[in-house]
DNA sequence: TCATTCTTTGAAGCAGATCTGAACGATTAC
DNA sequence: GTAATCGTTCAGATCTGCTTCAAAGAATGA
């Protein structure tokens, strides 16, 4: 028996409650000689006998009351599905897979995820680290639903391609630099005033160029001097005086407390980090997307 | 979403092993185009769109995807099903239920279902305490699927009726009657040479008759001193001195340690307690009443 | 005991759903 | 660019299930 019918597990669940062919048929609004039929019919597909006479009415048999326990698990497991399917549609439920840089997770994903709980209690969030590219690979490939990434422009919020972008955060970079060097007090503080100055390049993937195109946005090339994944390994450079950084805001608040560290506000076109959210196109309809989305706006301002 | 349809739910589940509508097909033995129809038919049901298009392939959505945890669940449980069914058919599943009179389930129902364990672990017995009359109501009723009783006679195992009836024991009844009593040492005791004697009627429900029918049978009219439910509150009006009963075997053994009442067995036409197990017509070709039966035959045994 | 009534079951016809086969649009590989 | 692969759509054929009608079995009442 490979084929299972639900109607006809429905009819035997009916024919237990109702005790006769007739009054079962009354209730699911069929003739008895339907629901006659279908019950031989199911007998005949299980091998076993289902029903058999008393008096004028029919009584089930062992068989049948062991199938039904299965059919009021089956049943109960739809009904569940069909009130889950009912709570998606209204986003109230579903797993969403989001793709995140490493920092972003503990910074905006995790925030967001915590949100959410209370908020809709319903929404799963399945969390993947992955680097910009790999993230929007997967994305395309619909192994996640949501990419976030850091880029140093802002998208261009196309509507043709085959993602559709939204930009979480626009971080400000700011500059790191030895609390004794003397343009630690100087009042507007421009990229360009670094040109001659050391430079610490920072982290990994594509934001390992931020620091050069945003110089370069300035008007020189930044000599490398050193370059680190971490922020906190380039802040302990930035302190023993061996070099000046760019750092995103979100990343170095409090200098990690190193006081011989001071972080400086630049004065004018004052470069910024992009945290991006994309989906793929379309899905950004999706009540369910677009409730993580908001919640991970939501984690920006906290 | 009221009607669900178990062949969508593999369909949709092969698809997402497969990955490809054209794949699924082949496993499915079906065409591409009746996948197709046949999952497009399964999103418009449920309200939610389940698959999206993916290069000349297709992808699976969130709302498939929950769809399809709920799907493997149902689809489990009736593998269960089938798994049960075919062990029912065999006589290694489902549940017997017995109606036993009281004294008979700790003697014979519960060393039954203890054998029944480690024989055949799949068949389950639900125990309900009924008196004779009451078990055989019962056992029409369609409410137990074996009933336990006890009788002065044999049955004939009548064929043509609504039950088959088979003797699980033909108990013997031995009189008791006090130590010191002139006839507790005769060589060969008749239930006649105790018709003078006065009498302890026996039990309750249909057991209370037994010991006239069994005197009348000798050729004597019983008289009835004293009776008693319990066959412990009989032996102690015995030793008592206050009469002489009539007390089965497997009751009366070892007289309950009461070192005043002696145990005689009758040598001629001696009356027995017959317990009898019967069931529905028919019944007795199921694989698992039949095993519940030989149990209990077992049980009169040991 | 007989007739009535209720219940279930069976046969034929019909309606709906599903499957097949071919054609089309779109995408990927060579 | 061309060919092959994939998914979908449409029309026709097939199948399953339902309804109507009819009959048989069993319980209730007189």
């Amino acid at each position: 028996m490979t084929e299972w019918d639900i109607k006809k597990l429905q009819i035997l669940r009916t024919l237990n409650e109702r005790g006769t062919v007739t009054a079962t048929a009354q209730v699911l609004l069929m003739t008895p000689s339907a629901v006659s039929q279908q019950l031989s019919n199911l007998a005949k597909q299980v091998g076993v006998p289902l029903l058999e006479a008393h008096g004028r009415r029919v009584r089930l048999t062992g068989a049948a009351r062991l199938l039904l326990r299965h059919a009021d698990a089956v049943l109960a497991q739809l009904e569940r599905a069909d009130a889950e399917l009912a709570a998606y549609a209204k986003g109230e439920a579903g797993e969403v897979r989001v793709g995140a840089f490493a920092t972003a997770v503990p910074a905006l994903v995790v925030p967001a995820v915590r949100a959410l709980r209370g908020a809709h209690p319903g929404i799963s969030v399945r969390v993947r680290e992955a680097e910009a590219g790999e993230a929007y690979d997967l994305l395309a490939a619909g192994d996640v639903d949501l990419a976030l990434s850091l880029a140093a422009q802002a998208p261009r919020e196309f509507e043709g391609g085959r993602f559709t972008q939204v930009t979480l955060l626009a971080d400000p970079l700011d500059v790191a630099l030895p609390r004794d060097h003397p343009l630690a007090r100087t009042a507007a503080l421009r990229l360009a005033d670094l040109a001659s100055e050391p430079w610490i390049f920072g982290g990994s993937g594509p934001w390992s160029e931020i620091t050069r195109t945003a110089c370069e946005a300035a008007g020189f090339v930044p000599e490398q001097a050193h370059s680190a994944a971490g922020w906190e390994a380039i802040l302990a450079m930035v302190e023993a005086g061996m070099g000046v950084a760019l750092v995103p805001r979100m990343a170095g608040a409090g200098a990690f407390g190193r006081s011989g560290v001071a972080m400086r506000e630049l004065a004018a076109d004052r470069p910024r980090r992009h945290v991006i959210a994309a989906v793929r196109r379309g899905a950004e309809a999706s009540p369910t997307v677009s409730h993580v989305l908001a919640a991970l706006r939501g984690a920006t301002r906290a």
